[in-house]
DNA sequence: TAGATTGTTAATCGATTAACAATC
DNA sequence: TAGATTGTTAATCGATTAACAATC
């Protein structure tokens, strides 16, 4: 009987397909045509074979001997990941953060525009950021609703995160990424995505710490080859 | 015979620490003298027995029917991850990215202290950003040995990426932060620490996407409870 | 004491890696 | 044809989860 279901392809394979998504766009410029999991996998130092099986995700079918188009392969990443038709978000908290994300050029690549800031800062309410108006948190809800922004951006501090979270919830928002080192509660059917730089920097750090410690010992080891191997993923 | 060897902590385990840091200082902030596995696991929807594994990794002994000491918990916590003695760093790239780490308070509280910013922007060279000095590009490297700086900070430009990584590595260097999205050739025993936001935004689209195709099926399923499970890690 | 929690070992689960036939 | 690569299945590896004794 039919019940097949495929299984959703796990987060480690989506944040691996945004690396090659970035590898692909830079050989796409270097004029090259096609390109084969072996070649991925060196540009990152990832597996020919761990490329392969995340590319099969996206149902795109290749050549064997040759490999698959550049073009074709950049379009089916984008969109499996739902980057080809652009999303539109709003984001709160237009502090230093936040105003690095809406001065990020890349995003719009990515399939997301930001489409207003909101803060409850009355010095910046009002003023414009790389070309995006700063408006008074209050106007959240009632925007988010009529404008059907499903995409929300936390870049508050950590105490107003939750609150801001709520309000993005009750806009009728159905995504929110998250800046803030916070855990937010949502509703069933909300999807949270954490950026969290401080567990980036754990593992910088331990890292770092445990190569000094080996080098100390005289012993060499394999702490070398250091790039963080499955869950670079969601980084910033 | 006696090699009984540590497995070292897996990165999902360091990334876990990482956020365990932040839940402690809030439980301690609110007056909390001791916390169990249990309830950590409960502020940040994680298996409690999870938790107890990554906490082992720290050595630390807590006590049966009652739990750990919040403040002896932290402190072993940032012992394990280095983020006890602050370390300085050298960030490269004064653009909105690197003007918002520079502003970033709570690094110093995670064991880095950004010391000095470099550009090549005659613009930027010269001027205070947070408090901290922009020097030309050049004086990386001799500044970097001079001074014994072991962590460099990338928030460059893609094509600046790799050139700017030589240049940590020519300074003596140990360690990369890299928010550049670009997978950077370092020799061995130099550590690396990709923060790529791509990938977190392509976990959040995917996911957002596949919430929102389900609901048109007026299936229910488990998209609800949304957070980004083990690999949430590694992120702005 | 009773029972929640630690500490630890075993079972499960899922992702990575290996193996290999099919193919261009 | 020869051989590199895709596509796919099986084996391995490692992390998560379950089970349970020890303990406060």
């Amino acid at each position: 009987m039919g019940g097949n279901m495929v299984q959703p392809a796990p987060n480690v394979t989506l944040r691996r397909l945004a690396l090659y998504h970035s590898v692909l766009q830079r050989l796409q410029k270097d004029g090259r045509e096609v390109v084969s999991c072996t070649r991925i996998g060196e540009e990152l130092r990832f597996d020919p074979t761990q490329v392969r099986k995340d590319i099969e995700a996206t149902g795109i079918v290749g050549k064997a001997r040759i490999g698959y188009e550049v073009k074709a392969l950049l379009v089916v990443i984008e969109e499996f990941l739902g980057w080809n038709n652009t999303r539109e978000a709003f984001l709160v908290g237009a502090g230093s953060l936040g105003t690095a994300l809406l001065g990020y050029e890349r995003l719009k690549s990515l399939g997301l525009s930001i489409i207003a800031a909101f803060d409850t800062n009355p010095q910046k309410i009002g003023s414009t950021i790389h070309g995006v108006e700063v408006l008074p948190l209050e106007k959240l809800v009632d925007l988010s609703r009529r404008m059907l922004v499903l995409v929300g951006i936390i870049t508050v501090p950590d105490e107003s995160a939750q609150t801001v979270a709520d309000l993005m919830v009750a806009g009728g928002m159905r995504a929110v990424w998250n800046f803030a080192p916070v855990s937010l509660a949502v509703p069933d059917g909300v999807v949270v995505e954490d950026v969290q730089i401080a567990s980036s920097l754990a593992v910088l750090s331990k890292r770092l710490s445990r190569a000094l410690a080996l080098e100390k010992k005289g012993e060499d080891s394999d702490v070398g080859n250091a790039h963080a191997p499955a869950a670079r993923g969601q980084k910033f």
